[in-house]
DNA sequence: GATGAATGAGTATTCATTCAT
DNA sequence: AATGAATGAATACTCATTCAT
């Protein structure tokens, strides 16, 4: 899929490797941050000094402390990407392949998880531009469910119409969220193992109606 | 059930009564304008003003801002809880009345979806007891879902184990604040006829596999 | 001698005996207030709980917070004179009646001392008027001070000139206070009856310089 | 002697030369203000812009208001003490040096009055480690008026006993502080060299009574 | 490119005072 | 006379951002 359009962030700085360098710091920084106190909460001074330099060396790569965010949920969400795609094994196909990618998925959220909790929490604070651009690449993962369940649908292995192929693919993603936002209480009673396990069988089965009622989709 | 404990709020006025009317115009304002701008950006000032008196009026009947969050969580849950059980029809009985408890709470989610998406939203820049006690009535609510999940899995209805049940009352209760919360993708794709209908489906026949793989859970 | 004028302080209640008795209670809250917090940081709120009555009510036996603390000096003055008369046995004369005027001034302040550090402390906080006739009273006691001396030098006992007389009255005057304001530190090392004893002993005989080296004033 | 502990006074600034240039200039301001208005009169707006920068700027220097005035409280010691020993000659002995060591005292007192009086008299609106580093300092001035009287009573020139003269110590002092507390009535009365003249005497000689009564002392 | 001192608009909170009941 | 709810000016302190070095 064709990379989306980034916002621009402004540098007074040249050297795009640098440039690249440096963000990162700025990110990882402002992750372990944001998770701490939370976005507002957290102050940009705290951010460069977290990143390892001065308050004024941080406004060489940024343009403003929303810019930080920005950063931060952009990357995220490449970085989510880039490794649950490194997971995936091209081979599967049908039910396997689909349980695969929901699997995948769920087990980069839970190595990523404050990554995915700051971007989850904060992307709200976002204004303008930044919020659009993060949305987008919001969309763009659901759409990479919306794919993969259509395959499977063409497949015949399911029967979900349209429009509950695009509710499945919302539902994926925020399964995988959830995971993060509220762990306080699920990773208390469950492994991630545990986790992904109970969420494919529900996923895929529901909560096993031993005598389907009246189905409630005519 | 009993009602859980509460967090002091302290307030320079006397009358009880008043002390009521004022939070719940407190309420009232700061729920709309924690929609507008998020809590952080929202000022007491402007809370006070929205609430129809002045800032020292307003700090009358609160100690911090903090505590005008947590008036507003508390409040939105008790809401949630009073108008769900208005709904619900005690004559029901097996899937009949687990699918009304369902449908009942993600029609009282709509409704209240402003409070609701705050109360999500925020919930996590409360601190200490506050904090505390909030994530009780959470919990709570989740408990509420359990019970039901259980009353039908006692009747041989649904076949899931302890841990599936309470994984699946957290799943419940996350897809209501879903609604709200992806509001801005949701809302746009279904009414809220339909994504009752479509959660409903999907919560109990899952993705309706036609033919069931390996069942994940042995 | 004549009463000193008093500055009016407001009152919205008509019976004096009422105003008189509330003010007493005013002043006794006040000063134990203002002694543990300071006149600044002790509230009017504070004041008028302490008093027994509403804040309300202190408005209508005061104009302004100041008048608190000039009702609280005035009346400390008065206090700390009427004691003093009272110990003062007329018959004595001579450096006698002196020393008795010093001791029993001393024991007046160290039975006021709260009062008296108040007043101290904090009469610097007054403005305008208040202040004004304040120091007057500081002068009348200081001037009670100088006819004492001035009686001991017309009997030839004491050799001092009128500039040194005006000065040791300022002196006797201080070192009352300094009983109070520096109480932290002498009442530590010293009983009152002790303090009383050697302040005498330094006021009328000094350092008991051995062998007078050339006198000072010639 | 060695230096006391001071309290730490956080600052943002790195630059301790920067630090101790701003500080001096927000004491000299502090020291005017609360002069003419009273420590809590006084804004740090007002202090700031008095030292000539802006608020935020100030918060670069002090962490708290309170600590201009333990700035204020801490320098104003140390100067009176630098500038005191300054005036000493170190040739003098006996009655010659006592004198000299107080007036010497009064004198920088009488130049350094706004500053010994703000500290005189704002020195209890401090808390905590800051007042107890003040209170160090004053008891150090006293223990050096003590140890002026010891010598000379070694000498045998004087026959106080232990705690007249630590109570001597006391009132020197304080007779320092008397001519800024007192300046409203003193000032006018005399000139900075009657004063020294007359305290003088009046310490070493008492009031020159001319037939000792009984002595006070036995 | 990096630094960090300077800035000042912005914000939560307090508290003396008023006034309707 | 007494009450206490309402008011809003005042104030300490923070923090994103700038810019001279």
């Amino acid at each position: 899929m064709s990379p989306l359009p980034k916002k621009d962030v402004p540098s007074l700085v040249k050297d795009q490797r640098l440039i690249d360098k440096r963000r990162a710091q700025i990110v990882k920084a402002a992750v372990q941050l944001f998770n701490e106190k939370g976005y507002h909460k957290a102050t940009t001074r705290e951010v460069a000094k977290a990143s390892g330099f001065s308050i004024g060396t941080l406004y060489e790569y940024i343009g403003s402390k929303e810019d930080i965010l920005y950063l931060v949920c952009d990357s995220v969400y490449d970085e989510v990407v880039r490794k649950w795609e490194k997971l995936l094994d091209k081979e599967l196909r049908g039910m396997e392949r689909l349980e695969q990618v929901v699997e995948a998925y769920f087990r980069v959220v839970d190595v990523l998880q404050d990554e995915v909790l700051v971007m989850y929490q904060e992307t709200k604070s976002l204004s303008g531009d930044a919020l659009k651009y993060v949305l987008q690449k919001e969309m763009r993962m659901k759409e990479m469910f919306e794919v993969e369940l259509e395959r499977v649908r063409e497949a015949g292995l399911i029967t979900l119409n349209d429009r509950q192929v695009s509710l499945a693919a919302h539902q994926i993603l925020v399964l995988g969220q959830m995971w993060t936002f509220r762990r306080w209480a699920l990773q208390k009673e469950f492994t991630i193992d545990e986790y992904v396990r109970y969420q494919l069988q529900q996923l895929f089965y529901g909560f096993s109606v031993k005598k389907p009622a009246e189905n409630v989709e005519s």
